[in-house]
Parts: structure tokens; C-alpha cells; sequence
DNA sequence: CAAGCGATTGGCT
DNA sequence: GCCAATCGCTTGT
């Protein structure tokens, strides 16, 4: 996994690839990757300018109106009518009062589904993506921006192909917030968006098992093998 | 309008 | 291993 050089755009992420069954959807984003460009007028020394790039590692499908553990279950709402739209809109909602999560939407437009992105191995950016794990703590845990203390020696001992693992520290890493829902992450243009695997990284090692923490969707839909994890792109 | 709870994380026992 | 943090979404009165 070397850093891409400067040249010719790497391809977009073909929206043919999650147009059509969530689950062949799902797989495809698996080994894909996440790539953020920093914010225009971020000064030349702020570690926040810099691009972030990550193999996405985990994934979670959430198909359908009948899904219990989906977001969709109760039919559209203000929180997940982008849900039912069309193919690769970023859908962030926020859990726990203080988490966003970054979900990929999927299937034809008029079906309800969307990819939870549940890590990511970082292969560029690794201070960037640290800084903005930062700026999370600093929200969420209060931590004070004049003596982050503790929460950056932290964050500093985190290795760079972990800074993004889990949903919320994917998020956080990446910089991806609510106000997100609704980017077109398949669009070249946008500064947080999916691109094809780049033909040097190794390939995909896919491994099936129930996704985590729906318990309230009762056993039959907190039982089905729709998390995904590539074995081969974890990171230590 | 009130109440209950969550597609999580990290700190502490 | 347990639990607090924290607020928007959903549902029920």
C-alpha cells in the first residue's frame, strides 16, 4: 500500500457497483478506499492539511424497510430519508448524543439501505487523521485545546493503521460529521470520497459475521452475516 | 410535551 | 468487566 504520487486521478468508484443488491454492494466497498482532501485555506503547517487516505476494513449492510435493525425500519424520516434515495450519498447520523457514524448509501433509489463503515486501516495521512481524532476529543470529552494532556498522549501512542477503527473514530478520523448527509461520495469533486482499490494493494480476505450492537432487532436480523471484514488490510 | 434509548467509546474498578 | 457521557430521534400521553 504505498501513497498514490501526484498524475492522473485515480478512477471514481463506479456508482454501477452499488446500484443493484446491497449485499454484492457491500463486498465491493470492502477494500476500497476512503480518501479525504484537506479543507482549502487550512494554513501550509496545520497538520490538518494534509490528505487522508484508508482502507476500509469493516463494513456493516443494513437492507430494506423490513431490516429490525435498520435505520429505515420505521420508513422515512427526516434522519434517514436519504436512505431511500439513490446509490453512494453519505448518510451520517449521531449516536450517543456525541458519535457520528458514516454510512454509504446503497440499492436503487426507492430502496431503503445504506454500508455502516466500521474501520478503516489509514495508508496516508496518519497525523492528519491524528489531529482530527483531536478535535473529536476535544468536542465530546472536553478536552482543553491549550493542554489536551492525557487525551494527546493518547492519541499519539495510537499506531496510524488503527486511528481509524470503529465507526466513530472512522468518523472522527476523517472528519465526517451530520452536516455530511447528503455528499455525493462518488463525485471526484467532493473532499471526502470512495475510490477503487489501487491495483498495488493486496487483495481482499473477506470474512462474514452478525453485525454489532443490534440486539434490539431481535434474533433473527441481529443473527445475519451482514458484517464484512477484510482479514488481509488490518492493520496492527 | 415527557420519557426512553441508541448501528459507541474510553476511563475506571 | 462495568458504566458514564450526552442529545436527537421516536413514540406515547
Amino acid at each position: 500500500m504505498s501513497p498514490s504520487r501526484p498524475g492522473r486521478p485515480p478512477p471514481a468508484f463506479p456508482r454501477s457497483l452499488l446500484a443493484g443488491d446491497s449485499l454484492a454492494a457491500a463486498r465491493s466497498l470492502l477494500g476500497a478506499r476512503l480518501v479525504r482532501d484537506p479543507d482549502p485555506g487550512l494554513p501550509a503547517g496545520d497538520p490538518l492539511a494534509a490528505r487522508r487516505v484508508g482502507r476500509i476494513v469493516e463494513l456493516e449492510a443494513y437492507i430494506g424497510l423490513e431490516d429490525r435493525a435498520s435505520h429505515a425500519r420505521m420508513g422515512p424520516t427526516d434522519r434517514n430519508r436519504v436512505m431511500f434515495g439513490g446509490p453512494g450519498i453519505a448518510y451520517v447520523y449521531l449516536v450517543y448524543g456525541m458519535h457520528h457514524c458514516l454510512n454509504v448509501v446503497t440499492g436503487p433509489a426507492g430502496f431503503a439501505a445504506a454500508v455502516l463503515l466500521r474501520s478503516a486501516t489509514i495508508t496516508e495521512g496518519g497525523q492528519a487523521a491524528r489531529a482530527a481524532r483531536l478535535e473529536r476529543a476535544i468536542a465530546v470529552r472536553r478536552v482543553d485545546r491549550d493542554d489536551p494532556g492525557v487525551a494527546a498522549a493518547r492519541l499519539a501512542s495510537v499506531p496510524d493503521t488503527r486511528l481509524a477503527v470503529g465507526p466513530a473514530n472512522l468518523a472522527a478520523a476523517f472528519g465526517v460529521e451530520r452536516s455530511d448527509t447528503g455528499l455525493d461520495l462518488l463525485d471526484p469533486a467532493s473532499r471526502v470520497r470512495l475510490e477503487l482499490p489501487p491495483p498495488d494493494w493486496p487483495p481482499v480476505e473477506l470474512v462474514a459475521t452478525p453485525r454489532i450492537g443490534v440486539a434490539y432487532a431481535g434474533p433473527e436480523w441481529a443473527s445475519r452475516p451482514w458484517r464484512f471484514i477484510d482479514r488481509n488490510g488490518i492493520g496492527r
